[in-house]
DNA sequence: TACACGTGGGT
DNA sequence: TACCCAAGTGT
């Protein structure tokens, strides 16, 4: 099964992917740093979301040495709204490594890689492959679908069991000398034909090989495990504003959930307590501050990766005391028209916006 | 090992 | 609407 799945996709599969690879920006020059921006970026996001990111981060960021120069809040301004940030603090960090420990050159063995914070197997193989033509197969979500679909592979594939099952399998199924090739051609047909819902099989240069196919359900693979339900949370936040007209804005702690990234101050809502309530304990632990809370300017509903909130955002003056950055990294007063020169997560964006809009009303 | 970690598009 | 999913990694 394995060799013949292997001719097929050295007869089928690579024309294939020679005929219908799309055009992105990454594969003009595939230099190990462009390889290793644009397959960060392409973590758990699409194409089409990536590539404008792609392209600022490359203007703003030319060379490696640019990127482990610059500071953590512009590496994570050009990563604004791209998602997963700890992926951005560990670019610049592993940059940073790449310049003090390899002497600016980027490691070429997969094993010096996966020593760089946020380079973990795939992320080895893509780059070794694309960039050094290294014999490395990658394994991703793509790529786990191809493989449970062409092998009818029924095995949960979030076990540990599985992952080292099927990368075995890439592993054998890899074209020698042209790894580049395989794990890009394996990973489009996977975007683009062998599809999670609505597979196009009768496109498919390999559906003649295909047991999913040949079985007639190819969507009853990848078998895995039905997700939890995820908690749904309320908070409430501030625009706390002083007499000059400037605003106070907090950096989130490192270590925390959009660690490095500024929000409106604020928190989770607590059992028997009133919105405005929630926002003037968060403020006090937060910053050491007493607050009124004033008028309401907007709810901001918004879906993490394992919950989703409903941010309830008021204007709010300080009653007594003087910030201090308590239960965050820093805090700043900042005029209106400077607030996005720092970098915030989406659900502050939007707060950011309805502020701006308000403001062009009044004027 | 299972869960934390963002965002946007598709159905 | 609510859920699923996407070129994963770290803990």
């Amino acid at each position: 099964m394995i060799p013949k799945a292997k001719r097929a996709i050295k007869a089928k599969l690579l024309p294939w992917f020679a005929e219908n690879k799309r055009s992105m920006p990454w594969r003009s020059k595939r230099t190990p740093y462009r390889v290793w921006i644009s397959e960060l970026m392409l973590q758990q996001t699409r194409v089409d979301q990536a590539t404008p990111y792609f392209h600022r981060f490359m203007k703003r960021f030319p060379s490696l040495k640019s990127l482990a120069t610059a500071s953590q809040a512009d590496v994570l301004k050009m990563w604004e709204g791209l998602g997963y940030y700890s992926r951005a603090r560990n670019l610049h960090k592993a940059a940073q490594i790449i310049m003090e420990q390899h002497g600016g050159r980027f490691p070429k063995t997969a094993e010096s890689m996966m020593k760089l914070p946020g380079v973990g197997s795939y992320t080895a193989a893509a780059i070794g492959s694309l960039a050094f033509n290294l014999d490395l197969a990658v394994l991703d979500g793509n790529v786990i679908r191809v493989l449970t679909r062409l092998f009818a592979y029924t095995n949960d594939t979030q076990s540990t069991k599985a992952k080292k099952e099927l990368q075995k399998l890439a592993d054998r199924l890899l074209i020698s000398g042209d790894a580049g090739n395989f794990n890009e051609a394996m990973m489009e047909l996977g975007a683009t034909v062998c599809l999670p819902r609505n597979p196009a099989c009768s496109e498919c240069p390999l559906s003649r090989t295909c047991l999913g196919f040949q079985s007639g359900r190819p969507t009853d693979y990848p078998v895995r495990a039905p997700r939890k339900k995820i908690p749904h949370i309320i908070v409430g936040a501030a625009v706390v504003t002083n007499r000059k007209g400037e605003v106070l804005i907090a950096q989130r702690r490192a270590e925390d959930m959009l660690g490095g990234l500024w929000e409106f101050p604020g928190g989770k809502q607590e059992a028997g307590e009133t919105i405005q309530q929630c926002i003037v304990r968060e403020l006090r632990e937060e910053l050491g501050v007493n607050v009124r809370t004033g008028e309401f300017l907007i709810t901001v509903k918004h879906a993490y990766s394992h919950f989703t909130m409903d941010m309830h955002t008021y204007f709010a003056k300080i009653s007594s005391g003087r910030p201090r950055p308590i239960h965050c990294q820093d805090y700043r007063w900042v005029d209106i028209s400077k607030l996005r020169t720092f970098p915030y997560s989406k659900a502050d964006l939007y707060i950011i916006t309805e502020l701006e809009r308000q403001l062009e009303k009044e004027s």
